[in-house]
DNA sequence: AAAGTATTTAGAAAATTTTCTAAATACCCC
DNA sequence: GGGGTATTTAGAAAATTTTCTAAATACTTT
């Protein structure tokens, strides 16, 4: 269960924002660090942590590395979220 | 927004394991603190967190306070999830 | 009102996370 | 290969979070 790493990552404002940019499409790590008043060092570290939670990955092309959101993780937050609420996500399978 | 509230509280394991325990209905403090090998303090402290972020709500009974999960709150996380997801909750209205 | 139980608050210590600077990699193009 | 741009890594500083102890508050029961 990976998942406390996925909560941790989605804990941060930078990092969800970060998703949101995503969201458009691939940008690479200076694409997304230009959204914010950041070192690229520390862009990187969240990038990292995003990464670890398997909520993005990248593709690295030329010179650049490009990052884009990995939707799939994002089902298993629901998920848990759902069940808590009492297990009624789409229909009521279970 | 207190969107941001609600994530942290959210990311840390021991308040959703407080909430995973709430699902089964209403606990007291103590009840809570049982569960876990911290302080009351302690756990006070997360109780708290989790009433900020609208996520539990109590109600006081005899000398006790009971603790409660507020469902509702999940339903915005839940759809923020999904938009990053590419909008399709349940259905694709929006 | 006093004594007892349940819980919270205050303040400090411990642990973790976020950020920065400086240096290291990695890859491209000439 | 050398110089240039993009990004990451290492290590330290700053900021935040979690935890504890001790004391305070709240409510109950006698």
């Amino acid at each position: 269960m990976a998942f406390a790493e996925t909560f941790k990552a989605l804990s941060d404002p930078v990092r969800r924002e970060i998703l949101e940019l995503l969201k458009k499409g691939p940008l690479s790590a200076g694409d997304i660090g230009s959204h914010f008043d950041m070192t690229g060092a520390t862009i990187s570290y969240h990038l990292k942590i995003l990464k670890q939670a398997d909520l993005i990955y990248e593709s690295r092309e030329k010179n650049f590395i490009y990052y884009q959101l990995n939707a799939s993780v994002l089902e298993e937050i629901m998920l848990w979220i759902s069940t808590l609420k009492g297990g009624d996500l789409n229909d009521e399978r279970e």
